[in-house]
DNA sequence: TCAACTGTTACGATGCGTAAATGTGC
DNA sequence: AGCACATTTACGCATCGTAACAGTTG
């Protein structure tokens, strides 16, 4: 009773990500699909699926997709069993810098709400006023 | 004693946007510079620096150039007091659908910044604990 | 067999960054 | 005269959208 494999417009779907987008990930090496059918249609599981959605949740904070790319090859590391010592130092050395910019990132975000709530506030205004 | 004329770099120094992006805008209509020096120097005076400001707090909804440009454009509309009636009432209108879009852009915006902080608290747990 | 899905390839748009070569202002 | 500042032009990049045309799946 193996999972069922998924087609790339499930897993769109399911994540909320176009067809391009996932396609694009995985030429830029975020993921790779588990197998191809024999046709050459992508085929997914839960795995990868769970792996977008950590991408689209990273995605707010603008990084690149070099950096996430960088990312998850660290959180990889981290969770390969077989890593030595040495590189599952420095993957955590990797996510520590990350996490420490993330919060950067966060505050951004909270002034560009902060900005957009602004603006939109005072278009209301505009619009209703009668000048 | 008329206002000082400022140079582009002024201008972006004191609103926050590059001299690229200055010159971008323009290029796409948002905005002119009040007049030129003799050599060609942009020179800008408050009104084009408030203009600005405003640009740099619609961007983080997520507009594009020229979705701005038309609101501008509206906005321009309803402060020309030679306007016709015909034409306010259509200014005003299109601002009508530019706030109503922006209520729906702040809610994106609270959105995305609540899955930044849940992948930013998540990307801390994974760099602190021992796996 | 048919509809719905997927494949690859490639060109296009957006919003600037960046550099080159040159001219302007004080 | 010198030095910071500005000009235009143009190429480049990231992140996909979109279309074209062909093949696959059930």
């Amino acid at each position: 009773m193996s999972e069922p494999l998924l087609q790339i417009g499930d897993v769109a779907d399911a994540v909320g990500l176009s067809l391009r987008t996932v396609r694009y990930y995985e030429q830029m090496g975020l993921l790779q699909p588990e197998r191809r059918s024999e046709g050459g249609f992508r085929l997914y599981s839960q795995v990868q699926v769970d792996r977008l959605r950590l991408i689209k949740r990273m995605k707010p904070l603008g990084f690149h997709v070099e950096e996430m790319r960088q990312l998850l090859v660290a959180r990889d590391t981290l969770r390969d069993t077989g890593a030595t010592a040495a590189a599952r130092k420095a993957a955590r050395a990797t996510l520590g810098e990350f996490a420490a910019s993330c919060e950067d990132r966060v505050r951004d975000l909270e002034q560009k709400l902060a900005y957009a709530r602004e603006f939109a506030g005072q278009l209301q205004d505009e619009a209703h006023s009668a000048p």
